[in-house]
DNA sequence: CTGAAAGCGCTTACAG
DNA sequence: CTGAAAGCGCTTACAG
């Protein structure tokens, strides 16, 4: 450093570019001078990387809060390849479903200290490739990955760079969590309940069915149905993409059909609402007419007209044991966190035909 | 570098514990090397910040590509202060209206290669300051704060240290810019309409009053109501929080109250539906009985029953001009978006008298 | 238990 | 137009 162009700030020396920062930035050195001892055991003590004695442990501690020494995430990326945050790729920043999930992992993850990165990958392999990618090299310590497309191998792939935890599916892998709930269950419980309120005509409007949830939904649609001696027939399904616009087409589409229906399992919240639309422009009573029954319990759910029975999956607590298992596998720890399985929530929308 | 401890990959000199890495990482210096330029070159290159002869920068682009080379944010971040990265501060991660903001500024910031860094202030002033916080420590280049709770006063100090894009308000400062949308406007385009279907007893479900949003669009009803010669009355206006809960609540103290009312004007959607709710449980019909106008103009106001007239406010235009004169003041540009004026979406929620 | 030194991957005066 | 060198704020072998 060119002591022409030094400065000192409270003792310490300082490049002029530093005094254009109203905020004089305390730096690890700084604490350590003050302290008296090298910045390699302020380090030490600051990561618990090993045992410091007593008193200069005091020392560098009393130092750090008088100076309100705040270490720099970023040097400390740099220098020891962590830097305290975790990325998480979600499909849809706006997503009611997964935007709870991320109030979960947000809060999970601020309790040890950890920022979450937020990417979306819009329910596309290449743009949750490139999500990854930016992840990585903004150095996070791990990423969550909800659900998506990106192939298992891939994710495998993935997590032999950085810890992976990833949601909707089953994988087991070295360095890699999953966390899955139970669609086909829930699934099942959805159409049981219409079953045990004597329908024997039930719809189902199911997601995109390359999309692994949809097809277990479906599923346990199916599982349910026949195993009630009802049978499944094709012409009562119709798909749509989760959406509430997809759910109204849907819901018009079995109208159109008259496939004499008297009740509605939609694989999701959105298309049950947008159902409902469909079948209240039609001047259908729910549940006088047709039942209905929803899929995920979004808060919107309790909100609809009428109230929409459906099948509660904790978006919150995917959300949060998601990020607890990212930080299981950053301690090292075999994470072992499973999902609450599915619970049928009964309001307004389902009734005895 | 010890000699003993180096190894070699693909000609570089690599340190053992690189090898851990499954992929090696491709850095400017072996950019360098293989283009037989210097570092300083090849950073001049990537940043524009120099004029370079046109070989060397031919020879230094053929050897990112063909080498794959991404610069790392991180030591970006720690050599030059810059990390082409903007923090947010949200209020809530899920919520649908801002959800929708996110997904600009995600939309905006992506174009210009930057990451946004998203943490919820929970319209909590204490919360919202270690928001900004955290993202400083983060070092991002700028954040944004979506409305909230921060006086005027820390907003501006703020920008002392890093550019400030703010919205909900209207500020001036230094590295400081503003985003307001007109909720006194609003509010009023809300209740000329149901003036002009005849109403006369109008009500007010309003935000919590301390939330300028919330007091601006109560403004904008007064003062629809006096200028059609109606006049104000308290005891129409009952407040809540803008959640659903709140809207159900309000609406059944204004049934209680008996003050004898045709319409409701919201100031959100949420609380709107909420109303809808409760309207629904006492057997009254939406419009039949009482016409019911929202404000923001969510997705969910479509799919509602029946579908909800609402005052149009883009979160997604609010996100992304955020992002935009963010990315402007960080280029130095003086910024001068200004918000689309609020439009009255009519829909099925409201009626002649 | 502790310090000096090198290094993380870049950027930026400085000096041609 | 371009390189050598120092530095960003930490961490981590290495050597006591």
């Amino acid at each position: 450093m060119n002591k022409i162009s030094q400065l000192s700030v409270n003792g310490f020396a300082v490049r002029k570019s530093e005094l254009n920062k109203s905020h004089q930035v305390v730096t690890l050195e700084m604490v350590a001078t003050k302290a008296g001892v090298s910045p390699s055991t302020v380090s030490r003590i600051l990561n618990g990387t090993a045992v410091v004695s007593a008193d200069k442990k005091k020392a560098v501690e009393e130092a750090i809060s008088t100076l309100g020494f705040i270490p720099n995430p970023i040097a400390r990326g740099l220098a020891g390849g962590k830097t305290l945050s975790v990325g998480v790729v979600t499909q849809a920043i706006d997503s009611p479903f997964y935007g709870v999930a991320l109030r979960g992992i947000e809060a999970e993850l601020d309790l040890a200290g950890y920022s979450a990165l937020f990417v979306s990958g819009h329910w596309d392999a290449k743009t949750e490739s490139k999500c990854v990618d930016v992840l990585l090299s903004r150095r996070v310590d791990g990423i969550i990955v909800l659900t998506g497309r990106l192939t298992n191998a891939t994710l495998k792939s993935c997590a032999k760079r950085v810890p992976i935890v990833v949601t909707g599916r089953s994988l087991k892998a070295p360095q890699l969590y999953s966390l899955h709930f139970d669609n086909v269950e829930g699934g099942r419980l959805a159409t049981q309940h219409l079953v045990s309120l004597g329908h024997r005509r039930i719809a189902h409007i199911s997601g995109s069915l390359n999309h692994p949830d949809a097809a277990d939904r479906l599923l346990g649609y199916r599982e349910a149905l026949v195993s009630a001696g009802i049978g499944f027939d094709a012409e009562l399904v119709v798909s749509g993409d989760f959406s509430e616009a997809s759910g109204l087409l849907a819901a018009r589409q079995l109208l159109e059909k008259k496939c004499d229906f008297s009740a509605i399992f939609a694989a999701n919240d959105q298309m049950a609402l947008g159902a409902a639309l469909a079948l209240h422009q039609r001047g259908l009573r729910i549940p006088g007419d047709v039942s209905l029954v929803g899929f995920d319990d979004l808060p919107a759910a309790t909100y609809a007209w009428p109230p929409l029975t459906s099948v509660h999956e904790s978006a919150y607590e995917l959300g949060r044991l998601a990020a607890l298992s990212m930080l299981q596998l950053l301690q090292g720890i075999r994470p072992g966190s499973v999902l609450p399985g599915p619970r049928l929530i009964q309001r307004d929308s389902t009734a005895a035909i």
